[in-house]
DNA sequence: CCTTTCAGTTAGTTA
DNA sequence: TAACTAAGTGAAAGG
């Protein structure tokens, strides 16, 4: 029943097909781990950590490549009925001639059964995507934004070296000055964890065998995690929350009006 | 350039469309609050409480008729960009022919755009859904579940007070008395934790105050935590698994046979 | 492998 | 509207 033309498109597509049609080209993908789209009027049953129903209405239904399934109604950016990666899959047409689908997930065990009244269109996706995907405001922007505005991390502070740069293992530092002149050493990390802290505590060890005079240690990160910050006490360092709006902000604003500040020091 | 047909059918297709016609056939589901799937190879950027990039590969974009955007990878059930309901959308071509798509949400403003290199699919839907979803079993309802059929809990439990309700916190207890007419606290959650355990014991020892004669204090539950169990033990609490099975069929039975004795109790 | 904590959490409810 | 809390939370990091 099944077209294998649909191994060489990036979309092989099935209109208003037969209940067994779209149960053939259902089964087909899932066992070549494609993604496949199904719409049309269905209801749902689940049943696991706890149990819902659904009625019949038109939805968009999505099995991916690891077996994850979605169920979205036309609103709420949600889905309605969703199974999780790694679930068995199985579709089927019934002796009610709709089209039966059901996705069981072990540990914990749930199972989610939906039937379709009417399939409006069966999508198989051949989707080749290696593409990286990066959560901004990194270390390396909120650095160049605390550099532009340090008072984000405390008023007074002003930075003195700014070429310091990336510590080993990707930190980076900022030293600098406070108001009563104390050399402050800087460290900041995404989610500051006890690596970090131990981090800026082996920092401060080396700079006050050089220094001789009192330094302080903080660390500037969007949070800090709660075993870091009995290690950071106990250590006698300090925290300074930073917001990656906050930081993004800074940066927009510094990129639009002050580039050439920016080209001379960084 | 779109073809008003689109309006009659369910599902409106427009396969390998240019980069004008999936602009044309976007814009128009946008104006009519319509359902539209673009599979596709594409990027994505975002900025707002945090920014992120993702670089080029084939995804499925949903954009729904409330406004919210999603953006599937092949893999993983969440999805890698999303944008909520009631953003700004915007759909246009660029001129190094590409798709460019523009979702922007006020308040607070989080900005995503999408860049099309490759449109394999446009699809745009017209679903009627006005299907009632129901979640069984939550707390309330395993709370109805008890007092029909007190016995789930204990063999002679009598609950006396059906309108505690919600305790602060968002717990349901059941107040009443077992076989031996002592006052038994009832507290029941989905799956029980630390907190619950405490709630409890904190619940009984206000009471404790207040009432003089043993007070026993009991957790009712589909399951018990490692760490919560140790925790009960200490308190000297009991511990009694709910199956939300047996809540539902309970439920299902008073609603089809007994509506009557709920509209008068409850 | 289990537990804890965070999330662009989201979503619902109450003050 | 803001604050709080639960979620079929999911996902990552720590022990």
């Amino acid at each position: 029943v099944v077209n294998l033309e649909q191994n060489k498109e990036p979309v092989y597509l099935v209109r208003q097909p037969t209940v067994a049609e779209a149960a053939s080209a259902l089964q087909s993908a899932f066992s070549k781990h494609q993604v496949a789209v199904v719409i049309g009027c269905c209801k749902v049953n689940y049943e696991g950590r706890a149990s819902s129903t659904l009625d019949w209405g038109d939805r968009l239904l999505t099995v991916k490549a690891d077996g994850s399934l979605l169920i979205h109604r036309p609103r709420g950016h949600e889905p309605v009925n969703w199974q999780p990666a790694g679930c068995l899959l199985h579709a089927e047409p019934t002796s009610e001639n709709e089209l039966k689908l059901r996705a069981v997930r072990l540990q914990p065990r749930e199972v989610m059964e939906v039937f379709f009244d009417k399939v409006y269109l069966v999508a198989v996706l051949n989707l080749v995507d290696e593409g990286e995907f990066a959560l901004h405001v990194s270390e390396f922007d909120a650095r160049r934004a605390i550099l532009y505005e340090p008072s984000i991390v405390e008023e007074g502070f002003r930075p003195l070296s700014k070429e310091k740069s990336l510590g080993e293992s990707g930190f980076i530092d900022i030293f600098g000055e406070d108001t009563q002149g104390n050399f402050v050493v800087e460290l900041k990390r995404v989610p500051a964890g006890k690596e970090a802290v131990l981090q800026l505590g082996r920092y401060l060890e080396a700079i006050r065998g050089r220094v001789h005079r009192p330094v302080r240690g903080i660390i500037a990160a969007p949070s800090l995690r709660r075993e870091a910050q009995i290690l950071l006490e106990q250590l006698g360092l300090e925290y300074r929350p930073i917001s990656l709006q906050r930081c993004y902000e800074i940066l927009r604003f510094s990129n639009t009006r002050k580039i050439e500040d920016f080209l001379k020091e960084d």
